[in-house]
DNA sequence: TTACTATATGAGTACATAATCATATATTAG
DNA sequence: CTAATATATGATTATGTACTCATATAGTAA
């Protein structure tokens, strides 16, 4: 059976993984990969709504994934955790492999 | 601006990681580490209900995480990329610095 | 002061997700 | 055949999420 412990591990991990889990803030992510970036910015390279962006922004922050400073009359939002650019490679890694998998299904018809 | 190729890309990734953003599906993926088990099995573990397992592993079959095979009355589930593991040990990583981060901070109080 | 800009947020709507219960299906055992 | 078991799924309910529009707030510039 699952313990106590585990099961906080599980639900801490969930809400790391579900504030990543939208193609909208993925974008965002790897748009704030190099530098960081204001909102302004962000709306403009992901073609979103500046009202949209700003929620998606939130709640990546709320799960500690960005942080953000304000300079002027802009609010600049930055990668809190770079490392979680990694997910990303491991995620790319399965739609690999599942392509592969699926290359070769394809190929026994 | 952001490209086709690349809007295609975050989705399919969105897509994955949603599979894997639930706490009962990380302790699925987690109890499914070593080997294959049955809805049974991960029901009984996991302390849920079978129908709402069963319906959980779909969503991760779905997404190709998971594949299965029947075996008489039993269906047996497993990783079918087990590269998803991965992910959360990024995601562990990122968990870790923001305890580290959290701490220092705290600190200085 | 006023006008302008960048951002966050309330309200509303539409849609998606999770959980539960009851039940249908399929396999096995006798 | 019947009974028992494992699983999937329809229906329901409750909750959460995403998006849009309008607006409040706060900083800047003139």
């Amino acid at each position: 059976m699952l313990n106590r412990q585990k099961k906080m591990l599980f639900e801490k991990q969930a809400e790391v993984a579900k504030a990543i889990a939208h193609p909208l803030r993925i974008a965002i992510l790897d748009f704030l990969k190099d530098r960081e970036r204001c909102v302004c910015d962000i709306a403009e390279h992901t073609g979103s709504e500046q009202s949209n962006v700003s929620r998606h922004l939130s709640v990546m922050v709320k799960a500690g994934v960005l942080e953000y400073r304000k300079e002027g009359l802009k609010v600049i939002y930055k990668l809190r955790t770079p490392c979680v650019l990694d997910c990303f490679s491991c995620i790319t890694a399965c739609l690999k492999q599942q392509a592969k998998e699926n290359g070769r299904l394809l190929a026994t018809l």
